[in-house]
DNA sequence: GCGTAATAGTTCAGTCGTACAACTAATGCG
DNA sequence: CGCATTAGTTGTACGACTGAACTATTACGC
């Protein structure tokens, strides 16, 4: 298996670090390989010198090392009607450097592996129930699962730069250890040996976090925006904060507990002890028995009931209040529904919108957006292994 | 009046520039100076080049232009009980460059300047009345307090770096727009055209924000936590929140607005419209009315009532349970309470963390920390002037 | 009192990375 | 077919940091 995981280190940039000779080479790297991953139409050489600002001898060494590490790759060149020499067109090398997502959830356990351009390479997603399940027993299942689909890419001549590792509770990428996973039954561990995956730097995460990141993945219709809260709604309600593209994380990483805003102290009792958390207005099982479905059906029931015109008005309500809330608080006007409330946006999105205009303080001043999350299935998985390549991008010296 | 307005520019750090070799000698120019400003001990030349990793022979010349251009002074080589050369220490020089501090809130208006070693250098404070004022005429009012201020630090040879206006309501720090001031009865206009401060470089910020940045300023017997959440109690209740030091402002500033987070939809009727906001349980006219005293008495007549035997304890779970919801959503495990609230901490601290403890989610694995503010009355001029500095500190090399 | 060790600070050649300018390469157009 | 145009490369100059050698200044022991 052919991995890169003790050298992977996270740059200090602002960070307490004397700037060198070679800190100059690390930070134009990162810009000129920015600057050919991060546009719509493939640059040459010279276009990213004038997007860059850098002198085109510069860039030509600069690219030249991207290209030697597999990073970037240069298309034929492009004699277009224009004259002079014809440009070589630069793009992210496809199938060389991936990133690998793994996700345990309560209903499913997956990897997925995206390489820089953002393709899914390979992905394998189990579902199964691992509600009060044995984390050794499903980290070692999700480990060998990750070790095929790894060795898979391998063996292809690619490079795996790490993984992410999404779990739905409380960790702390910082230290690795997860708390608390309330849905799993889990609690105090170190999940990331349970994988056995050998050297590969492997790091946790909260699932909402990296599902978050998977909507900046882009290639959707509607461009992501830098700034947003991504909501996503299933049994618990997680959120993530992300600000100018990267994930605000707090102190340790446990942020976006929205699922326990209090919206009425008068409500019915969480499990958390609190009475009137969000979740028991707006958490999936709340909102199948408003409905008068069981609490375990499924999406799809719900929805088919919806369309025949039923109406989700608490939910709607109650989302609304703990988001102006959190608008309220965060100042951060865009908000991305993720988890079941993609598909239930339609009969949320009335309610929401009305009490956030009614409660958001800046509401008058700002364009407030609530959209759909565009990432598909599984996001977590996407935003994980998206998380992977971002570290390279952030350090392509490391690859050179 | 010697000022340097115009020349002033954050350094795009992490931006799109690319690095050139002067980019190194910026970078570095920070470093060092950092080094000696943030130290409780003065460090030499030699301190500095181990503090940095730098060498000591580009220590040296970093150090020779931050003496040249004012910014650090050396003191009398020490000979201290050690064998070899004597070191000579290096301080932040006082009395060169300066910030300046203003602002107008209800109850005052005033300007402060402070040096780079953190003094007090001149302040005029001027109580008054500006519920429903004129912004043309209040604004006059203090820029000619300012000038005279600034006019006479600069007669004693200090250079005004720029200053920062703070207001209590919502401004935009990158337009230089306020919105809205409701307790002062101003809206949408442009502040800092009617200071008629010429060409210093004036920003405009929202009073709790710069009065949590003075928080940061050091000085006091206890140690300023990096990551915090700063709330101002008065009339209307503000927060800040800093996270490693700097101000987390989203996207336009405007966050903070605890105040009208909802604790009971049932509660009263509060003047954003919504209905149990906790302002409407612990802002200063609450919390009098209360405890039968005048929506407008002064905050010592509470403070004598309570040492008698009263309590808050509406106000105190209120304030928890926004807090719990704050927390909860931003993962900052330490509160710090000003404005009103500082003194009347110990007549809210035990509702306070009594609610947190329950309703925080991490609280078992967090040690939540709820403390008083440290800075002095008028805390925003303090930060604003503090935030000055900083913007000098942080480009040394605009000034060499 | 003086030599030695120790520490601070400076000087200077070496190295590295970028800029600028001149050059080569490859195309379109008249 | 020559010229204008654009892309990419080569070579020199310059700026900034490093390391080692050097000077400056003290403490300490004999």
């Amino acid at each position: 298996m052919t991995t890169a995981g003790t050298a992977r280190e996270t740059t200090t940039r602002t960070g307490p670090g004397a700037a060198r000779q070679h800190t100059l080479r690390e930070r134009n790297l990162e810009l000129v390989a920015r600057a050919v991953y991060e546009v719509p139409e493939p640059l040459s050489r010279a276009g990213v010198a004038a997007a860059t600002g850098l002198a085109r001898a510069t860039v030509s060494t600069l690219v030249d090392q991207l290209v030697a590490a597999g990073l970037v790759r240069e298309l034929p060149a492009v004699t277009g009607g224009r004259a002079g020499r014809p440009a070589v067109p630069l793009v992210p090398a496809p199938r060389s450097v991936v990133g690998l997502g793994l996700e345990v959830n309560v209903d499913y356990l997956g990897a997925r592996v995206l390489d820089l351009t953002g393709d899914v390479v390979v992905e394998q997603v189990v579902p199964g129930s691992f509600h009060d399940s044995d984390p050794t027993a499903v980290l070692g299942r999700l480990g060998a699962l990750a070790r095929e689909v790894s060795d898979g890419v391998a063996a292809e001549g690619m490079t795996v730069a790490g993984a992410r590792l999404a779990l739905p509770g409380l960790v702390d990428p910082r230290t690795g250890l997860l708390e608390v996973a309330p849905n799993l039954g889990w609690s105090s561990l170190e999940p990331v040996p349970l994988l056995g995956l050998g050297d590969l730097d492997v790091r946790v995460a909260n699932e909402a976090k990296l599902a978050a990141l998977a909507e900046l993945a882009g290639g959707s219709d509607v461009a992501a925006p830098d700034s947003f809260i991504f909501v996503s709604g299933d049994v618990g309600i997680g959120a993530a904060i992300v600000v100018d593209r990267e994930l605000f994380l707090g102190e340790r990483g446990w942020n976006g507990e929205i699922g326990h805003v209090v919206v009425d102290p008068a409500g019915p009792r969480c499990s958390c002890g609190a009475f009137g958390c969000l979740e028991q207005y707006a958490g999936k099982e709340a909102i199948m028995r408003a409905a008068g479905l069981p609490a375990d059906a499924p999406l799809d029931s719900l929805v088919a009931h919806l369309a025949e015109g039923a109406a989700l008005p608490d939910a709607g309500r109650a989302l609304g209040s703990a988001l102006a809330d959190f608008v309220n608080l965060l100042d951060v006007g865009t908000i991305v529904l993720g988890g079941a409330y993609t598909e239930l946006l339609p009969w949320l999105r009335a309610d929401v919108e009305a009490v956030l205009d009614d409660r958001v303080l800046a509401a008058p001043f700002v364009d407030l957006q609530v959209r759909a999350a565009q990432a598909g299935p599984q996001a977590a998985l996407t935003g994980g292994a998206r998380e992977v390549l971002q570290g390279v991008l952030a350090d392509p010296s490391a690859w050179v």
